[in-house]
DNA sequence: ATTTTTTTGTAGCGACCACTATAAAAAATC
DNA sequence: GATTTTTTATAGTGGTCGCTACAAAAAAAT
């Protein structure tokens, strides 16, 4: 094993990081939503002329892709994070929404979930779709997690943890601060439970 | 009382409705949300010219405001109508969830809440305080109310259903139908009791 | 050193944005 | 009928939108 160095490519070198502009972007549409942020603004935060974006990531819908999936991927997605941890659905379902009230306050603008909210009214239906598919994805997880206890129900359940979420989510937009959100979660949390044991 | 007939403007009569204006275009906010709505659709929509349209409204945020009004003052104003057929805290709270599970799913594309998601990710800062003192109306309504039988708990109490609705209002955005805001209503409205009596 | 490949910066595309200047049309008052 | 007042339609303002044509610059391969 010598020349395991893989050869530089061909052309010119890039002359930015494509992961850290993946990152900036991401906190970006996350703060203030897809339409918000235009592509200009983009460039100049990420230090990179439209050539160079659009040959990089294609399309402002690309980069938002890009973006939805490095989220998706990291420490805001909650419902991993807490599957992770392992326990039983109750167990489970209250570390999310634990972990959703510590989370979705966010930080220099980004609050609630950019899954969920991020490209919430965009006039563009490609962003649309990309954000469904992300939260179909996000739903089925939960319901069918719910489902390994209680099958007849977990639509239902899924229905409430992922409501609870949205409006949490929304409420963070609006302003709301942890302690107001992690009241909300132990309410919501208590409610699953209740459901869950077959009120 | 001769002469109550109040004379006639003196210039040009209008060629259109305000109020009709105004229905038409709080049903296209509420159908796309503030920005996705262009004063060109609005225009061409509403039958009137942009001259007529800024002579009438001012502006844009002008016309979103006089939607918002108008949507508070209707059947939309959901907590006002579970308030306004009487009963104890519970009851009301429990009216005013199954409305908005009634209400949320919408038609024509106008789905969930128009105060709550009209100008959710807008980029002008007008509209989105516009919105957000609705939405501050609305809240204090609901936690001037339960603080009628529990004014310990009333901010507690008031987060759980303004997020409930938050969280339905979203999930009809996002293609919820009635049935499931119906189900996730009635878990939300026993989350509810069970934490105003004193879990 | 020349060729080939890729990325770069400059400049600008047509389309749409909210909004307005101007003057004609339609009504009441004089 | 002439004047005054308001609304109308035509046309266009500067600005921003996402995106691209073009050629110079920077790298590897020859």
């Amino acid at each position: 094993m010598v020349a395991t160095k893989k050869s530089e490519p061909r052309g010119r070198r890039r002359s930015f990081d494509v992961d850290e502009a993946v990152e900036t972007a991401m906190r970006l549409f996350h703060a203030r939503g897809y339409d918000a942020v235009g592509v200009a603004e983009l460039g100049a935060e990420l230090g990179i002329k439209p050539p160079s974006f659009y040959a990089a990531f294609g399309s402002k819908a690309g980069l938002f892709e890009r973006a939805l999936r490095r989220y998706a991927a990291g420490e805001a997605n909650i419902f991993a994070r807490a599957l992770a941890e392992g326990g039983d659905v109750a167990t489970v379902i209250a570390r999310t929404l634990a972990l959703a009230a510590a989370l979705y306050p966010g930080q220099n603008g980004t609050a609630g979930c950019l899954v969920l909210d991020g490209a919430r009214n965009s006039a563009d239906p490609e962003a649309q779709a990309l954000a469904d598919a992300a939260k179909r994805e996000g739903c089925a997880a939960v319901r069918d997690f719910i489902a390994t206890e209680a099958p007849d129900r977990a639509d239902a359940l899924a229905d409430l943890v992922v409501v609870a979420m949205m409006g949490m989510s929304a409420a963070a937009r609006d302003g709301a601060d942890r302690d107001r959100l992690e009241r909300v979660a132990a309410m919501m949390d208590r409610a699953f439970r209740r459901e869950l044991s077959g009120a």
